[in-house]
DNA sequence: TTGACTTTCGCCTTTCCTTTGCGTAAAGTG
DNA sequence: CACTTTACGCAAAGGAAAGGCGAAAGTCAA
């Protein structure tokens, strides 16, 4: 692709981050102001060079109708469900739409996986704070001192440490403030083991 | 997909929200009154426009038939080379084979970015570990209380939080057991800011 | 049939994009 | 060195979409 000047760098870049943020993209006029351009003209102008150097793509004449080009997303990337929200004792919420996260393939265990939000600070000590992704393999079982989401007497759904103690499960939360759960075997269920994390900052 | 202008992203925003709390669609008139519109047809003419672009679907003349087309944009993954360790203190090993590492460009600001693999638990508060990977931006200059890459006097690299206090530079460790540095402006360059995190288990 | 909704028809206002014309400066070229 | 090209910038005008209104007509399920 060909070069970029810098200041088509500095508008692709704002283009870039507008659009992640906010879900469309800018006006002519809001580009000018976020870099002091009192001509509508020099905005048009540089958007007509990124267009011509293969960057960006515009429909005619349409309002907010910039959208960036992908540069060659060579990537070894699946495409995961992002199911909702876990935290330690509230159940998952579920998202109505289905929507996808892309994960790197290397985070992403064998068999058929997920991603979930984790909501609150109940995995702290394990480096997994409120916010945080983490992909979800889909198991049964687990050994001891996995990352599991584990479903408690078919109501609550947590997101806990797993540790098996003759015929008991201890499930352990990774923060000194909470509690452990020791329950008998039969009364949890196993839902998936947690075997990568990515954060956003 | 085609790109939405921000009333009509609003407005599919309010979609999204209103069928997950309630499990079905609102009406037109009680779009309209989300928005203090006080027309129906311009409420229609919204989801007509929606529907063109592709992020809805309606049976026709049937009340609250909206439907969200589930988003697969958002999801592609980039390959960023993989350069090196950083720990705190040691510079960056580099890597002589520039591996490629994949990672969701949602996780990845702008453009010119790199990872870094992390040694030591010089970050532990701030819940990175030992092992993880740190995805860097490629960028000279840093806000207050972000996470740098700085080159140091031209020797050392580090991995700190950054915070500027009267024409010096403190380099903050998150580990209650290392002390914070503090140095001249001109004797730290910054040669990066993390963006965000991923561990593999 | 009736009540709750959705469609459609004109017509107006606001927002946003494009174009035309002019300038400056830097870099490349015969 | 004069000459051209390219990037960057300003101002204002014209026009196309997008966003909006009210009223009337059409559908559907109960």
């Amino acid at each position: 692709m060909l070069p970029l000047t810098k200041r088509q760098r500095e508008i692709l870049d704002f283009l870039n981050e507008f659009i992640q943020q906010h879900g469309y993209a800018p006006s002519l006029e809001e580009i000018g102001r976020r870099f002091s351009l009192s001509s509508l003209a020099t905005v048009h102008k540089h958007l007509t060079n990124l267009q011509e150097k293969g960057f960006i793509k515009r429909a005619w004449n349409r309002s907010r109708s910039v959208e960036l080009i992908p540069t060659r997303a060579g990537g070894r990337a699946l495409e995961l469900p992002l199911l909702g929200f876990v935290a330690a004792g509230a159940p998952i919420e579920a998202v109505a739409t289905t929507e996808m996260i892309a994960v790197p393939e290397d985070l992403v265990g064998k068999r058929d996986s997920y991603v979930l939000r984790v909501k609150g600070d109940s995995m702290i000590d394990e480096q997994i704070r409120d916010g945080d992704y983490v992909i979800v393999e889909d198991r049964k079982t687990a050994e001891n001192g996995e990352m599991v989401i584990a479903l408690l007497g078919g109501a609550d759904v947590t997101l806990k440490k797993f540790y098996r103690e003759n015929g008991q499960v201890r499930l352990q939360p990774a923060n000194a403030a909470l509690q452990p759960l020791v329950v008998d075997a039969e009364q949890v269920q196993i839902q998936g083991v947690v075997v990568g994390v990515m954060r956003k900052y």
